[in-house]
DNA sequence: TGTACATCAGTGAACGCGCGTTCACTGATGTAC
DNA sequence: TGTACATCAGTGAACGCGCGTTCACTGATGTAC
């Protein structure tokens, strides 16, 4: 999917846009790709010129979003100073970011387990790469020096991502009714304490 | 979907066992009607009879996978005495029942943003409120008593279940690498410190 | 206990819709000389 | 600076496949008298 020509660069986040938006206004069900060519006003044969496949748009808008998400919350974390106050900034952004673009935030929890994802593993992975090299880079001399308890380090991205993820999806979620600005208030603290060593 | 003989509640037991068995083997793309009806050996008409529709099919599914796991760390929970060993014991069921059934863990995970959990919204809703009742039952009493930080219950809930959903949904991702094991062995102490009073 | 009858359970060929994808084509852009 | 040409970008009608669903029907089960 080459595109060598700035016309080309332009339709391409049309498409992305038209995407995200088709999603948030129909869900899953209505996320087609004649529905995503209607909306953006580019026909099929552009769109599947720029994608090669719908699957490779999905996957493309998969990668967008999570790289806006992990842009707010590694930045926020290199705003701090210490491992404590890394940490609830890292949370505080992670449940800012849910309220203010819920739509990215929605279609980049639907994704988890969407066909788009295994099709185009690796350009996922490659994309991900770098967030998740910034994350180990601000964790490692933090576990170095004692400022976590000692526990590897996918277990703490777990202890952190779970309840931001679990809060973020039963927000979106019409069974479960749960407050962000209670979830912000609380659990930057909680979070801390499940890390922190004695 | 009435069902008023023997001969017919085995019919739809085989029929959500086929279901479960060829969401296992071919993932969400490959389940359909037919692989389900194939695979189960009764025909379309009597899935139909039976649940009305595949949707359907595919919410009694999901509602009998959730009563599974919510039956085994509802039960792990009243096996114990008090609140510290309780969640202990709700983290480990939870995360021994994902690698015992991971047919079934998978099921729900993925189900979380399916289209038959909207459409079957309040069947669903009526399976899961006998099991966010016996929740409710255990903790209330140990909140009032301050046993577990102040803090409202959905949070507690997300702080307990978060780490754990999150831990099998990467256990099942082809993106991370988390052993369950390890899980296993450090969140029950670290979930508990996020929720234990000063 | 036997029989008639209503209802439940099960069958499978057929249908139609909507989906992702293709392709032969035209138009726009950039570049080499 | 102008022109020729290769490549990129964009078009939209058409296609075929596979999906969920239907329906007219037969067979099994339970029940009332």
């Amino acid at each position: 999917m080459a595109r060598k020509q700035r016309r080309g660069e332009e339709t391409a986040e049309r498409l992305l846009d038209a995407a995200l938006a088709v999603y948030t206004s129909v869900g899953q069900p209505g996320f087609t790709v004649q529905a995503v060519a209607d909306r953006s006003g580019v026909s099929l044969g552009s769109l599947y010129h720029h994608f090669g496949s719908f699957d490779g748009l999905a996957a493309a808008l998969y990668t967008r979003c999570m790289e806006q998400l992990c842009g707010e919350t590694n930045a926020a974390l290199l705003r701090t100073r210490t491992t404590r106050t890394g940490t609830r900034a890292f949370v505080e952004s992670y449940l800012r970011f849910t309220e203010e673009h819920p739509d990215v935030a929605l279609f980049i929890h639907a994704s988890s387990h969407s066909s788009y994802l295994s099709t185009h593993a690796e350009q996922i992975r490659a994309a991900k790469e770098p967030m998740r090299q910034a994350l180990a880079e601000w964790l490692g001399p933090r576990m170095a020096a004692g400022e976590i308890a000692p526990m590897p380090p996918e277990v703490i991205e777990v202890l952190v991502v779970g309840p931001l993820a679990e809060t973020a999806g039963r927000w979106f979620s019409e069974f479960y009714d749960i407050d962000l600005r209670t979830a912000a208030r609380v659990l930057p603290d909680r979070i801390w304490r499940s890390l922190r060593p004695d």
